[in-house]
RNA sequence: GCCGCGGUGGCGGAAUUGGUAUACGCGCUAGUCUUAGGAACUAGUUUCUUUACCGAAUUGGGAGUUCGAGUCUCCCCCGCGGCACCA
């Protein structure tokens, strides 16, 4: 390599500077004059061409292997689209591009997702039919795609607001209705004012409406509800069990958003009554520390328990405050938790039978589990809170654990006996300064604690802090301050001087010492340890041991709550049990006693599915007075949109369409009798719910798809789009379409198989894209100046596929020079024999690396590789044909329109993309030579060449005759010499 | 607070299993051609020392494992994203 070029530098000098005109003459075999590269005539007519040539239409089932490549459809919403909009879509399309020359049947449609509130917004705003909106921005959309030159095949394509789409989106939902997924439901609900609609969980951010970031309200309303949560499960387990080759972020963010917990469910007793209230718990085994009960505002014991209220005025306020208050005012962590005793009342803790308080408070939701909480200050953060609040007794019964381990001093030794022992841990202020008394053990490098010492019999806690202080520290005159809450805390270890284990349960206590009177300290104990004052805010890293770690944490309030698991305390026969033993234990005590069991809960919720607006398909039910809700038969589907006067919705709750009575009423269609239509209509995500299903079968009248052709094509192999959609559309697609299998009528339990997102695309300025800025940069614009290709090239080379980028122009005009030195190439073109060379090796290597990056995503170090052989090439004297040929192969999928042409003008009759994509040759990938290190202790000296088999001795004898190497070594005795074969040699002395 | 991802030149970023850190591109510097250059081409470009060679340092900070660490382990700091009183 090194030689190669030096030679190339030299041949330079010698040669005249336009070194291609003179080969033009010399050796190339085309005549004529190479045209400049114009973007603009090549991408119109290959773009035209491939349009009449149908390169791109799909065709059906097929013995090639098929590979199915999707973009999340574009959203007509209304607002204009800039750079970032195509990444993904380019993405797919050089995968598509890049299978179609593998040898797959590809499927790579395009459609519309236009249902819904921005575009409904959008046309109510600018005074038009939505219907004719969404027509109008749709050609727009795709007039701005179809500049890429993108593979799809259009003729697939429809939009979800397409009545013989929407026919089947209507057919799902009368199928979740049948098997009991849809259900009419009047809990409160999310109802954004501004929008006049309501809102699923999933369209809130932070308690606002996503949309509009109006504050959200709670009103009661009859809704239609998908009940999702009876799939929870499945998109759970399935997410980790299904072969989902999708990337942890997108993972994570739905098993949070699912949010699946196990604990137990159980009843307390209200003392003098026969009500009981039903508690849900993660944490069973801290039962013993429960002091208190709480129920949530909206819990219906309060008003069943109303007469034995003594303060229900009280409670009553308290429940009109919690119900005036917004979702993002209660869920607001910063605030003051609230409450109010509920008195009179008492519930029982049904494994001691104490009789505990209860209390009404927000900090409690009345959604999620029973709605009612058992109370465990010493062990929940949120209950410490409240405790502290409303002097509530706080009652430690779980013990933080620490067992000694190999690498300390006084690790648990398997083979000793072990004996309990009572201990105590004092930690001592200083009389005039703001630190405390640290002990720096001896015997060992870097073991710190406080003062500690064994309880003798008989002794208070009080009274073994005091000695212990004396005989360690001399110090006379003390001031006890108490034992600190929460502060017991077991620890394992051996005991050198006994030779046993000791299971120590030591307590915290607080001294303050008085001023600095000391006797003179034990023999002994200064043999042992110094002494040491640190300040406050050094105790923390000054302590090695974890258990004083965790005292000094609560002493200084740094932890409140201990939240972890222990061991168990103050819990009668469960008492020594670990947590993980007493979860199991205590709840097969309740359910033995069948006071509780073992529960499942989830965060998520059913799917509230209606909305109060016009633009989205109509939910296909009949209201009737004697039937209840009644299905629309399926003959009559679609159930058509009706034209209305107004688009803008009520607010009364009630959607457009409600004033519409001709469509309002009809004929009930089970008992012919007077009906009413439901007048909500779908939210914005329920087309897109499916429509991948629907693009491999999309003019299919009597199915909604074909059962074949969906065995063929599914799952979608590739699906790429936007992280933001991770808890929304992918979660609800997922949802539906495990129900479609369920019912047979798909073949897979998932519809995706691999899911990439892409990285965002930020203003040069790094801020966001948008008009407010005026940083947006126009796709049209890049491409005119630029061309597609050099805006596709650059998009994907930017950097890693999914990391949000910084646009930059000056790096696209980096992409139209390498595009341009593509393009001179042909100038150089030989008819030289391939075998002849001397980039072979390069050659293979890079379409190895191209084939594996555009596998992976990695279309940046891709193209990086493309460039390094291109600047190769260029230095050549003469290209071989057949090189240039691979090199306009494996660029195609990238740059198709310039690789086209070049193809073309190669004399090449047939599209590049009937080419296949080639084949390794592995025997190029074998340098004849190699260059190789020559460390020395590990450090770089000297670079040898050598053969790729080189033996390990050859290659010591080589470096060791290396003067650089020499140099180094002196008469340094060689202690060792490291080998890696191909890569270096290590030296070391 | 919890979970996830990340921190490498002036900038975007490379570096399959630990094995030549800074590939490729941008920008910058100098030069060639030119009436001109926001064109093209040539050379250079991590930092420090140096005319240059040689050398030294360097992947957010600190420790550790190893012949060898951007990569592995532990602790800490910073940034981004998601969730957030879910018991």
């Amino acid at each position: 390599m090194g030689l190669n070029l030096l030679k190339s530098e030299i041949f330079r000098k010698i040669q005249p500077r336009n070194i291609f005109q003179k080969f033009h003459f010399s050796v190339i075999f085309y005549t004529r004059a190479m045209d400049k590269y114009d973007h603009k005539t090549i991408e119109q007519k290959w773009q035209e061409v491939w349009d009449k040539t149908n390169l791109y239409t799909t065709s059906g089932k097929s013995e090639k292997p098929k590979f199915y490549a999707l973009d999340m459809f574009p959203y007509i919403s209304g607002s204009g689209i800039h750079v970032g909009h195509p990444k993904g879509y380019i993405a797919t399309d050089v995968i598509s591009r890049f299978k179609m020359l593998q040898g797959f049947n590809v499927l790579h449609p395009m459609g519309w997702d236009a249902f819904g509130l921005p575009a409904e917004n959008y046309a109510i705003k600018n005074k038009i039919n939505p219907n004719v909106f969404v027509k109008e921005h749709i050609n727009k959309f795709r007039e701005q795609l179809k500049i890429f030159g993108f593979t799809y095949d259009w003729d697939r394509e429809f939009s979800t607001t397409d009545p013989e789409y929407y026919k089947w989106t209507q057919w799902i939902f009368l199928k979740m209705f049948e098997k009991g997924l849809a259900y009419e439901s009047d809990e409160p609900v999310n109802w954004c004012p501004n929008c006049k609609t309501v809102l699923a969980n999933e369209d809130l951010e932070n308690g606002l409406c996503e949309r509009c970031g109006a504050q959200v309200v709670q009103k009661k309303m009859r809704q239609w509800v998908l009940r999702m949560t009876n799939y929870a499960d499945r998109l759970l387990y399935d997410l980790d069990n299904s072969d989902l080759d999708w990337e942890e972020l997108i993972k994570q963010q739905q098993r949070n958003w699912i949010g699946r917990s196990e604990g137990a469910q159980f009843a307390m007793k209200v003392s003098d009554s026969d009500e009981k209230i039903e508690v849900y718990t993660t944490r069973i085994d801290t039962v013993f520390g429960m002091t208190y009960a709480v129920a949530a505002p909206e819990h219906k014991i309060i008003e069943k328990l109303k007469d034995k209220i003594e303060n229900y005025e009280d409670v009553e306020k308290y429940l009109i405050q919690a119900q005036n208050k917004t979702n993002l005012e209660r869920t607001d962590l910063q605030k003051e938790k609230t409450g109010v005793e509920l008195q009179g009342i008492k519930v029982i803790n049904p494994f001691n039978n104490e009789e505990i308080p209860l209390f009404v408070a927000d900090y409690v939701l009345g959604f999620y589990g029973t709605g009612a909480v058992m109370a465990v200050p010493a062990h929940d953060e949120r209950d410490f809170d409240f405790a502290k609040k409303y002097n509530l007794p706080i009652k430690q019964s779980i013990a933080s654990f620490h067992k000694a381990e190999k690498a300390h001093p006084d690790a648990f030794r398997e083979d000793k006996d072990t004996k309990d022992r009572d201990v105590v841990y004092v930690i001592l202020k200083h009389w005039s300064e703001d630190k405390y008394l640290c002990l720096d053990w001896k015997y060992a490098e870097h073991w710190t604690s406080m003062v500690v010492g064994g309880i003798e019999k008989g002794e208070t806690l009080e009274e073994a802090g005091k000695r212990e202080l004396e005989e360690e520290t001399g110090y006379k005159n003390f001031k006890f301050k108490g034992e600190i809450d929460l502060s017991e805390i077991h620890s394992l270890y051996f005991a050198g001087h006994k030779d046993e284990n000791r299971y120590a349960k030591a307590r915290g206590v607080y001294f303050e010492l008085i001023n600095g009177e000391q006797n003179e300290i034990d023999e002994n104990e200064k043999k042992m340890h110094d002494l040491v004052w640190v300040k406050k805010n050094e105790v923390d890293n000054f302590m090695t041991f974890s258990n004083w770690k965790i005292l000094w944490d609560i002493f200084i309030g740094k932890v409140k709550a201990f939240v972890e698991d222990g061991i168990v305390i103050n819990s009668e026969n469960y008492s020594g049990l670990t947590s993980q033993e007493a979860r199991e234990k205590m709840t097969e005590w309740l359910e033995k006693e069948k006071i509780g069991s073992k529960k499942v809960n989830y965060k998520m919720r059913d799917w509230v599915f209606s909305r109060q607006r016009y633009w989205g398909e109509p939910i296909p039910i009949v209201h009737c007075e004697k039937c209840g809700a009644v299905p629309v038969p399926e003959k009559d589907l679609p159930l058509v949109l009706p034209q209305v006067e107004s688009y803008e919705p009520s607010g009364t709750g009630e959607s457009p369409l409600a004033n519409i009575s001709e469509w309002v009423n009809t004929a009930c269609p089970k008992c012919g009798g007077k009906g009413r239509r439901e007048t909500n209509t779908m939210p914005q995500w329920a087309g897109s719910c499916w429509y991948y299903l629907r693009y491999i079968d999309p003019k299919n009248d009597n199915i909604l798809v074909d059962k074949e052709k969906e065995k063929y094509w599914m799952p979608v192999d590739l699906y790429v789009g936007g992280a933001e959609h991770a808890t929304r559309h992918l979660l609800y697609a997922r949802f539906w379409h495990k129900f479609l299998y369920d019912i047979g009528a798909v073949s897979t339990t998932e519809p995706f198989k691999k899911l990439v997102h892409v990285g965002l695309i930020n203003a040069e300025d790094g801020r966001k894209m948008s008009k407010r800025w005026g940083n947006v940069v126009n796709p049209d614009d890049v491409v005119g100046e630029f061309g597609a290709d050099a805006m596709r090239l650059y998009e994907m080379f930017m950097g890693p596929f999914s990391q949000s980028v910084a646009w930059s122009m000056s790096g696209v005009s980096g992409i139209r020079r390498f595009l341009e030195k593509v393009w001179k190439l042909q100038a150089a073109v030989s008819r030289q024999d391939t075998a002849d060379s001397k980039i072979q090796s390069l050659i293979h290597k890079t379409i190895k690396k191209v084939t594996e990056d555009i596998e992976n995503f990695r279309f940046n170090t891709a193209i990086s590789q493309l460039m390094i052989l291109a600047n190769a090439m260029e230095k050549e004297k003469a290209l071989p044909v057949t090189d240039y040929r691979l090199l306009i192969t494996i660029l195609s999928p990238f740059a198709p329109h310039i690789a086209e042409e070049i193809w073309s003008q190669l004399g090449n009759k047939e599209s590049i993309f009937k080419e296949k994509w080639p084949v390794v040759d592995e025997k190029y990938l074998i340098d004849e030579e190699v260059e190789m290190v020559v460390q020395i202790n590990g450090k770089l000296r000297d670079r040898i060449f050598v053969a790729p088999d080189v033996t390990e001795d050859e290659a010591k004898e080589m470096a060791l005759q290396s003067e650089k190497a020499r140099s180094f070594i002196g008469n340094s005795e060689i202690k060792k010499i490291v080998f890696v074969s191909g890569r270096l040699i290590n030296i070391v002395i």
